[in-house]
DNA sequence: AGTTAGCACTCTCGGAGTGAGAGTGCTAAT
DNA sequence: ATTAGCACTCTCACTCCGAGAGTGCTAACT
């Protein structure tokens, strides 16, 4: 184990580096944080520290850089987190209650809200999510052309455009749907799949379950919404256009939404962090994640994340994302049930 | 007016540069295209095309560059449009044939399909639509909560959640918006609005009608969907970071749906070319558009646009552009009437 | 023991200098 | 009107070099 002074050290080379993004010489340490002890002595620890592979010199005559076993021990057992405070609270949880009516613009607009408080790439990733049916409408557009309106338990609305054999007015399609309302009301896709497949009299009810059974599935695919692409690409590490490219070309919704952990494997209240090589995914291998879930513990919604360079400011990072993550439960316990 | 010779000469200096992005030499000319007349001829014309201000040289000793009064003529004039070949048409309808039930992702769809097939970023803008109520429902979620869902005429299904001042079982509830449907049916938002307003006796249909109305004008702020941002940051023009941080500072929904064109600005079927300063934001000085619209001719119902490097290849740009709006067009006309 | 001053050593980084190459404009001849 | 020839200009890639930053080591000190 470290020893009290060369931990400190350590700690202190790790947070100049954050700060500066420059390799951190002995001068420097002992200049700014008014150290007791000569450049020498500091020099001494250095080089101890390099040797149990915490930090390194990109080349002989410069500074030292953290290394991966250097960050993991800053987030563990050295950093200082810099809470959320109270102004800061109001400013972010003022944002939320502006919250607009559709559930769907939440997710973007808290995605926005955790990328502009830390001034990284903020990742919100919805998972297909099991959902049962809780209601059905149908109403009429033209001819035999009616629009389906799936409403579903977990306050998703989905519809989609569907033919019908024949023309029907208002009343007769109110009749169906309720009809069909009472079958499978709180039934999942599986359900009535099996439905549709069983009824043998009524072609449109056919129709009409089977499309209902799509809705229900239709998020299937992992929904991620990103914000803050542009502040984690003014960061130095992002100097060469070739980084900056690499990044782009990654930064996208689908991919983001299969690196990701899924909320099932974080437990709730628990913030993540993730640096470099422990990111499953070889392009992440000098990205950091800072990750939470939220929804309900026994059934968690989604995950939240923040994605930077590992240098990244880790003490002021994962108080914001546990932050955000609790206002996001907040808001949609709140709101939802 | 420019010579048959001399136009023909800026043809090949303009489509040479889109291929290369490099200056293009009197050599260069004469050797790729075997020009029956000697270097020293063409660099006359050269002379002659610069001073009346279609090209320029970076330095003394480069080959030229097309100014934007260069591309203007060779858009207008010299260009040959590449038509979308029947492969490429049945590649590019394909996709769309795997359209999605719901209608929203359609667009980013269309986007997607159209910045692969020219490799830059396309973007749909869908504006606000004054639309008018069709439908609404009310759906219970627990006691006083309920969720209110309003279908609009151009087919947007907008929800929200509500609280009544009393609980209501599905039935009475269904009874309350089959009364109001009866009074609010085809009516737009100012008129939801007053009938809100004199309304006396149940304050649970004031609350109702006051939230339709906000949800017929939910999407005021135009809907922009972005694809392609990576394939247009790979071109040279963006070699430097500061560039490509510029570009991906500005290619943000909100800024693209405030900066390009209103659908009613430009005529059904027509496709649109704005070059370098002539499009009114500054940061688009260097860059260049091809712009339609969708929708019915009376009634347009979005933008769709192709952003580039003003060093762009019009000729294979403008027939996709075009083909995809029509793409668009027979998508919702054949479904949503 | 641990700490420190001093110093030689290494490596990077920016600027200056340079020659090759690309391309032009001009002139004089066809 | 066209063209060969040539002097001229400018860029670009390369090399060279010195200043500066920072280190590790040694020997002296507490």
């Amino acid at each position: 184990m470290l020893t009290g002074r060369r931990a400190e050290i350590l700690g202190l080379v790790v947070s100049e580096y954050i700060d500066t993004a420059a390799p951190v010489s002995s001068r420097a340490l002992v200049d700014r944080h008014h150290l007791q002890v000569s450049t020498a002595t500091i020099r001494n620890e250095l080089a101890r520290l390099e040797e149990d592979g915490y930090i390194a010199q990109p080349h002989t005559s410069a500074g030292r850089v953290p290394l991966e076993r250097g960050y993991r021990l800053y987030v563990q057992e050295l950093m200082a987190e810099q809470p959320v405070g109270t102004d800061e609270q109001r400013t972010i949880a003022h944002q939320f209650h502006q919250a607009p009516a559709r559930p769907e613009e939440w997710f973007s607009l808290a995605a926005h809200v955790l990328a502009s408080a830390v001034d990284n790439v903020a990742v919100i990733v919805r998972p297909r999510t099991q959902s049962v049916v809780r209601h059905l409408q149908l109403v009429e557009l033209q001819g035999e052309t009616v629009l389906l309106v799936a409403v579903m338990d977990d306050g998703r609305v989905e519809q989609r455009v569907l033919q019908l054999s024949q023309a029907e007015d208002r009343s007769a399609l109110a009749e169906r749907a309720e009809r069909l309302n009472q079958r499978i009301g709180g039934s999942d896709a599986t359900t009535v799949r099996s439905l549709a497949h069983e009824e043998q009299a009524d072609i449109d009810d056919v129709r009409v379950l089977r499309a209902t059974a799509e809705l229900i599935e239709a998020r299937t695919a992992a929904e991620a919404y990103i914000e803050g692409v542009r502040s984690a690409l003014e960061q130095p590490e992002f100097s060469s256009v070739d980084r900056m490219l690499e990044a782009v070309r990654h930064l996208q919704a689908y991919e983001l939404a299969r690196a990701l952990p899924l909320p099932r494997e974080i437990d709730p209240g628990v913030t993540r962090v993730m640096i470099g090589t422990e990111n499953a995914d070889d392009w992440m291998h000098d990205w950091s994640v800072v990750v939470s879930s939220f929804g309900e513990p026994s059934a968690p919604a989604g995950t939240i994340a923040v994605l930077g360079p590992t240098r990244m400011r880790y003490g002021y990072t994962i108080p914001r994302v546990r932050y955000v993550a609790s206002l996001m439960n907040r808001l949609l316990h709140g709101r939802n049930r």
